[in-house]
DNA sequence: CTTATTATTTAGCCTACCTAATTATATTGC
DNA sequence: GCAATATAATTAGGTAGGCTAAATAATAAG
């Protein structure tokens, strides 16, 4: 590989790498990231079914396992934000809902969520914003188009 | 808030999520991704000065703490790919040296990581890499220090 | 009615970081 | 020259956000 490319491929893996530790700032005291999005899916269900999400549901939908999705609803029904119940139609599942207590957690979020992005927008002026979203979206689609699954998909896998 | 601007905060913050979960992942069986990266970084430092790189250096150029690179260096050093030598102009600082070993590792691990990655920089091209670096940087810099109050434009100096 | 499948949970582990405090050395001010 | 201060690295312990394997419970299939 020619050194000049090398160069830039390390820098660009690095940025990515910092990049990917943006997300672990709670945008709200008290509530994690990872939280947060099981409200806003959890929300977004709703809308369409009242009934709630199971739990296998929300696990697809955001694409991590269903363990992770359980501990993620314990600590969001400890703080009264979610509840559970059993699916009278099947009862192995159970149906998460929102409480009142998480809409509301929800619509102070986002606005936190949201200032925090609009801020960086303001911050790097609407050209370079409008630049950024082109180049990630660019290599988003490169990246998922050509999945040769190395950095981007498994070879995480655990032998 | 003006409306073109609400509109261009929306796209990133969903630029931003759909990117970051293409951006997983682990290296080579055994090698764990951020210990190559401390290889590589090691590799390059240790093209300009052959004396190996300082903890500090190796901290500040990964924008990570000086704890991490440590423990890094540990895992690494245990395993015979990189040596601790003390500086002897600064006793108080430590000399990092790749070994022969981890040349090697190097060398069998790069082609594969840097495969996708480098894929990308062919694709995208230096001009648009370079761009996209530099405001990944700058919007993991600024929202980092999440001071939404200074949007003062210093967007020289970086490295 | 036994067996297999499915939904969730429990237990325990992992990566990749972090902060606060400690240790060892260097530098400064008097 | 030496006490006070600053700096480099390490140690100790913690966190977020996952993961797998095995256990539990309920349903479905034969």
């Amino acid at each position: 590989m020619e050194n000049g490319q090398r160069e830039l491929t390390q820098k660009l893996m690095d940025a990515f790498s910092r990049f990917r530790r943006l997300h672990r700032g709670s945008p709200l005291p008290g509530i994690k990231h990872s939280e947060l999005r099981i409200l806003f899916r959890l929300k977004k269900i709703m809308t369409t079914n009242e009934r709630g999400a199971r739990i296998s549901e929300l696990s697809k939908v955001m694409r991590v396992t269903s363990p992770t999705v359980t501990q993620l609803v314990n600590g969001l029904e400890e703080r009264g934000l979610v509840e559970r119940n059993v699916d009278p139609n099947d009862r192995r599942s159970i149906l998460v809902t929102l409480t009142q207590e998480g809409e509301a957690v929800i619509q102070e979020a986002a606005d936190a969520f949201f200032a925090e992005f609009s801020s960086l927008v303001l911050y790097l002026g609407e050209e370079k914003t409008m630049q950024l979203i082109e180049l990630l979206t660019e290599s988003f689609d490169f990246l998922r188009n050509n999945s040769h699954a190395k950095i981007v998909g498994d070879m995480g896998s655990k032998e």
